[in-house]
RNA sequence: GCCGCUAUGGUGUAAGUGGUUAACACGCUGCCCUCUCAAGGCAGAGAGUACGGGUUCGAGCCCCGUUAGCGGUACCA
């Protein structure tokens, strides 16, 4: 039987972490089996649901990668489905109207609440006559319909995937809810009957639906349709342990964030899947194909992993281990495609020209390999890269007061400058030449030139090889800068 | 409250069916590179496996209890 798993994510905010990664193990057990990877959009709560926010799963969606097969269904296409399943389910006795108001029960739980006793749906209407329900309906009530969960004893059994299994006494599950009075199914039946509808054989959510699970099974029964498997992926906790949502950590809990801050969907992708899986060998740089082929229910984590958001210190701003990952990968990956992926960053802080890919595309592409060695997003061409790509650079206090301490730069750095401006080649090999012959006419130390014209030619103090960079910043601008730095 | 899930260094994970001094990665610290470093190389610190019992010749792995965290407990998804 072909597998077939989805990702349905409800559209009532951005996309989130956690459902990056539910959709990403759904993914890669797709893949792994030749499957189909089915999105779907459950927008039945219309009072939260927005079209913005389905757009920006669609978005989050195609910049992670994860391609789907069949979608995106949109679960209030299906409102007919729903609403004939509930009626079959009435009539066949497995459900039943329930007249009670939302204030009604919300006294009996504020009731329950006050003795100190667990509220469970009494069940009071669990066997009314029809004259009962007229007479209900003769005063104007509505009703839901909730499950007829047997009071014999009892207990629902499923076997997770990676909790293994479960056992829920009927005792323990009340009559719950499924349609709403006002019509409109609720989650536990929706989610249910479309995913029977579209065949789904693998259910893979997060542990949330672990508890809710004995609910959705006692329906599938009901309703004869066959149990799809189950497997729940533990949770992504922030620092202190909280689930991670927009309210309490804003921006940080969207996917659109992580773009944004100059992340590679690839790396993302690989930090994310480790939060909760191991491959089973030793590595953790993993590719979507890698991560594929070693993709196992087994080899997923039953505690709950955390994230952190917070990050560490200023250098770690978010967790170390994703900067870490994100570096790994910069260095690692074509340097065209690099290319392409630095370049609306720079666009963004306005530091792209046009001659970048065009005529100077040669020389962008050496700078950028050059710069990639020790940055980690690529926010960071922007910001520590500006002296490459500006001449309107700052000049780091520390690098300042490290590099320029000598005073006697102030008069060698313009005097290099007119030394290699002589120069008929400027590569790195002309200028290491250069500049050491300088020093040593000057009987200076060289490294005290070269630490001066870093911070001369880019305001830092850390930053490649200097003949390197004197090699990609060209004869005019080096000369410029050295003569300016200290005037 | 009730029901359930979980508990290995700061973080992420390893340690197939219980068997030597608990492994790897990130981070951290130090050293080297001496043209710097946020890069690279090397080294080191850091848990005795939440706690308490038990089973066993032997337990991180099994059982019980406690504690803690998380999830569920909606006419949210």
């Amino acid at each position: 039987m072909t597998v077939r798993v989805r990702f349905a994510p409800s559209p009532t905010g951005y996309l989130h972490v956690g459902g990056a990664r539910t959709a990403l193990f759904n993914w890669l057990f797709a893949r792994r089996n030749n499957g189909v990877f089915i999105l779907r959009i459950e927008d039945t709560d219309t009072a939260r649901s927005t079209e913005e926010a389905t757009q920006s799963i669609l978005d989050g969606m195609r910049w992670l990668g994860l391609n789907w097969d069949e979608g995106p269904f949109y679960q209030t296409h299906n409102h007919a489905l729903h609403k004939a399943a509930a009626e079959a389910l009435v009539a066949s006795g497995h459900a039943y109207r329930a007249y009670e108001t939302k204030e009604e029960l919300d006294a009996m739980r504020a009731e329950a609440e006050v003795r100190k006793v667990p509220f469970k749906y009494n069940g009071a209407h669990r066997e009314l006559t029809p004259e009962q329900q007229a007479a209900f309906e003769a005063e104007g009530r509505s009703h839901v319909i909730r499950f007829k969960v047997p009071r014999t004893g009892g207990s629902v059994k499923f076997t997770d995937l990676v909790y293994g299994e479960q056992e829920k006494a009927f005792d323990d599950i009340e009559d719950f809810s499924f349609y709403r009075s006002e019509g409109g199914a609720l989650y536990l039946l929706s989610n249910a009957v479309d995913d029977a509808e579209q065949r789904v054989t693998h259910v893979i959510r997060g542990q949330d639906g672990l508890a809710n699970t004995p609910k959705q099974v006692l329906l599938y029964q009901a309703m004869g349709k066959t149990v799809p498997q189950f497997a729940h992926l533990p949770l992504i906790l922030d620092e202190n342990r909280v689930k991670i949502s927009k309210r309490i950590h804003g921006d940080a809990a969207t996917v659109k964030f992580y773009k944004e801050k100059g992340f590679l969907t690839e790396a993302y992708l690989n930090f994310l899947a480790l939060l909760g899986w191991s491959s089973g060998d030793e590595r953790e740089i993993l590719s979507l194909d890698d991560m594929r082929d070693a993709f196992s229910f087994e080899r997923i984590s039953h505690t709950n992993a955390i994230f952190n958001l917070k990050g560490t210190d200023e250098r770690n701003w978010i967790d170390p281990k994703l900067l870490w990952m994100n570096s790994e990968y910069l260095k690692a990956m074509p340097l065209d495609r690099l290319v392409a992926q630095v370049r609306p960053f720079l666009e963004e802080a306005g530091l792209w020209q046009d001659a970048y890919a065009n005529e100077e595309a040669e020389w962008f592409a050496r700078t950028v390999d050059l710069l990639r060695a020790r940055y980690r997003v690529l926010t960071d061409f922007a910001t520590y890269g500006k002296p490459y790509f500006s001449d309107e650079f700052e000049f780091e206090a520390e690098a300042v007061k490290k590099n320029f301490k000598d005073p006697a730069l102030r008069d060698l750095l313009p005097q290099l400058a007119d030394h290699l401006e002589t120069l008929e080649e400027f590569t790195h090999d002309s200028v290491e030449a250069g500049l050491r012959a300088f020093a040593e006419a000057k009987g200076v130390k060289a490294g005290l030139l070269i630490n001066g014209s870093r911070t001369a030619l880019t305001g830092q103090s850390v930053g490649p090889s200097m003949f390197e960079l004197f090699a990609v910043m060209g004869k005019a601008r080096s000369v410029t800068r050295l003569r300016k730095a200290l005037s």
